[in-house]
DNA sequence: CGCGTGCTGGACCGGGCGGTCAAGAATGGC
DNA sequence: GCCATTCTTGACCGCCCGGTCCAGCACGCG
């Protein structure tokens, strides 16, 4: 056969990953990209095609992993209302608050490319609805459970809480002060989610 | 004297401001401003200084216009209640939902570049704060006039609506249909400001 | 009316951009 | 051990980036 790859590819999409995260798709330059992965030019084309391509791979591999993280965390909950809560409060992170300033790849990059890439907008569409489904599905359960009024409509409601949630992931990345940030989020999950 | 200049100050800022605004800053070239304020290099340099300072002006420019905006709606409303609500939705914009694809400004560049600008972080949390104080005394108000609960503390439902309407800013830009978020911001608004 | 002043426009600069390519190195089947 | 094959490296490309600079122009004071 013929000589293998040297490189661990879900290292390298991890390692892409943290730098568009940081700086952004603009922000991030091929030389960049090359540090990160340890990887030259030729290989990063050969590989994963241009720096678009790269991107959109990677943004899809992100997504992917936060869906399965809420839909996870939906499922292990012992009630469904605390994962709805613990979903608003996510964006806050850690207490010193880096998470919280980094924001969400997703959010980042839709902000900076939906008005201009409609692969980007897209996608950000699609994982907010599979986002929204599994919230509406948790809503309906935490009803059963009697942590919700019945009069809520469980739709209605996770789109509530999806905006919120999005609405502190934006606060967190101005530097917001975290406890303040962390204040605000358990105050929306209070008012979105009644006893 | 010499020669006076040739151009308007303020639709040459103006003109910069909607460009960026659409493109990001890193999105916007020297020849797309050159394009949109019909000024050569030289001219843009010698009125504005490089790149970066006509981006801090021009942004300057949009928190001052949208907190005057804030202010002014709380001002003019018969009920604080209503600039409050109308507060969450305004995001939405138009119909057709140009207004809310295009977002925020302010929304737009400060999750762009507030991890490397702290300049830009800093202009974000400064008009985040005066918005919060407007809108806490609004809801001061709203108690009194009887549409908002006695037992809400002001200061706390000020940065819930915030939160909120960040939120919404942020969803629009995603491109989400403009009727769900329509309804999805005026549920926000009947949630966060019960009767 | 002429001259100094400061605005104007574009030529020019070095550098870094995204992207291509060819030559060589590392492999495993034969 | 040879060869076909694939990966790897880095030189190279044309382009456009942000930024500088200067020659000339338009003005209004004296």
């Amino acid at each position: 056969m013929a000589r293998p790859r040297q490189f661990d590819e879900d290292a390298v999409l991890h390692a892409v990953c943290e730098q568009f995260w940081d700086a952004g798709y603009a922000g991030t330059s091929l030389q960049d990209l090359m540090r990160v992965s340890g990887l030259g030019k030729g290989s990063l084309y050969a590989a994963f095609g241009d720096k678009h391509e790269l991107f959109l791979r990677v943004l899809r591999r992100y997504t992917d992993a936060v869906d399965r993280g809420v839909r996870l965390s939906v499922e292990e909950a012992p009630r469904a209302v605390e994962a709805l809560r613990s979903f608003v409060v996510s964006p806050v992170g850690d207490p010193d608050g880096a998470a919280a300033r980094r924001g969400c790849l997703l959010a980042n990059t839709t902000t900076e490319l939906a008005a201009t890439d409609p692969v980007v907008a897209e996608e950000a569409r699609r994982t907010y609805a599979g986002i929204t489904q599994v919230l509406a599905q948790a809503v309906a359960r935490a009803q059963e459970e009697g942590d919700v009024p019945a009069s809520a409509d469980p739709e209605e409601t996770a789109r509530a809480l999806l905006a919120a949630q999005q609405g502190v992931t934006y606060l967190g990345r101005t530097g917001m002060d975290v406890r303040t940030l962390e204040a605000t989020a358990r105050s929306l999950a209070d008012r979105l989610l009644p006893v």
